[in-house]
DNA sequence: CCAATTTCTTATCTTTTGTTAACGTTTTGA
DNA sequence: TCAAAACGTTAACAAAAGATAAGAAATTGG
């Protein structure tokens, strides 16, 4: 995968939300970077700032918390999907999470700083904004599913619901992980996925 | 309360996102209504577009859904906060849930016309996309701490929270709403109640 | 002011979930 | 390739939470 490619997949996937011309894309170009991650290795931390937002090209990323000595982990992302501790971006405050690679990854990224240079008046500031906006609308709709789900559902019900529009999700990452995502243990989901099998629906 | 009260309160709180001038402003408060809610009436319901960004002036909110028969509250909003079923706003698609005054409440509230009309590049369309990134970044950072909490803590963990930072939240709401936005039912957070009192900390 | 409703607590019983540990399988990395 | 680590399932027990019902207290709405 060079950065060419990987930039192009990065400039027709952000068309959902904002359309550059030749002469943007340029100026937003030089602000987008390449990072790449082995796995296991964190794209944030805890008691860091994360000062970017990025994209998976390849790969994939888990959200964790570590509580009493134990991994928690609240979320996933794949392919064509942002990446940032956002809260810790947008307020610069250090983020509470670890965001690892599950695999080898590639993200297109850009900085905190980046965002505030392109957000000063000259060329990009009004689709900057526009993108702004729209990324946050994105993870704002992603986070209202989720919370409705938490408050609605039966962690059998949330699974099912993974089960039904889960993609891929499931057979790329351990089963223990998915636990924690829908707010139970690994035990627990095990005992679900028994019931299922044994009278599934 | 009177209307030009109730829009100089909005335009002061506002000015946490975007500043305008008195011509903006003109505009602007055009695009604005007075809402007035009794108790239990609803701001949104499931089924229903909804096509308002409120802020409460005066009273408060709950969020709610209804699974087989019964009421779950999911959130609570009081004064000076936005109010939306804002998924819906965004997307158009019909709300999952009902938002209701939990007293008589006024609101100011734009509707998703007005908002794409301002966002059309005249005067304002500048300050409204980012005006609508605000929002979306205020509400988004309310989810990620909900979430967060639902992941990582138990119920009497967010209980304990909700008393340590919870306002006049606590004074203001039936108990058995509570519950519910803690993920637990109204028994159980009665014996965390009694939990607690028995062994203060 | 008072009857009706809502709210909160408590008790009992049931169900679900967590905890711990054991065991077999799979994956990983040197 | 092979030993170590990680993973998933199962069992047994403990703890937490849900369901239901009853009764007291508070609130509400004529």
């Amino acid at each position: 995968m060079d950065h060419l490619k990987a930039l192009d997949i990065y400039r027709t996937h952000i068309e959902k939300y904002i359309v550059l011309n030749d002469e943007e894309w340029t100026v937003f170009k030089d602000h987008l970077s390449i990072r790449t991650l082995k796995k296991k290795q964190n794209f944030a931390e805890p008691g860091l700032v994360c000062n970017e937002v990025g994209f998976i090209i390849l790969g994939s990323v888990r959200y964790y918390n570590v509580r009493e000595g134990e991994e928690i982990t609240g979320y996933f992302s794949f392919e064509n999907e942002f990446v940032s501790s956002y809260k810790s971006f947008l307020t610069r405050q250090p983020a509470l999470n670890y965001i690892q690679a599950l695999e080898p990854t590639i993200f297109v990224t850009f900085s905190q700083k980046s965002m505030q240079l392109m957000l000063a008046p000259p060329l990009l500031a009004y689709k900057i904004e526009r993108f702004g906006r729209l990324i946050a609308e994105y993870y704002l709709c992603c986070y209202e599913d989720r919370m409705t789900a938490f408050i609605t559902k039966t962690p059998e019900e949330r699974y099912l619901d993974l089960l039904s529009t889960g993609r891929d999700v499931l057979q790329r990452i351990p089963q223990h992980y998915i636990a924690h995502f829908l707010g139970i243990t690994p035990v627990s989901l095990s005992r679900i996925r028994r019931k299922i099998l044994v009278s599934p629906l």
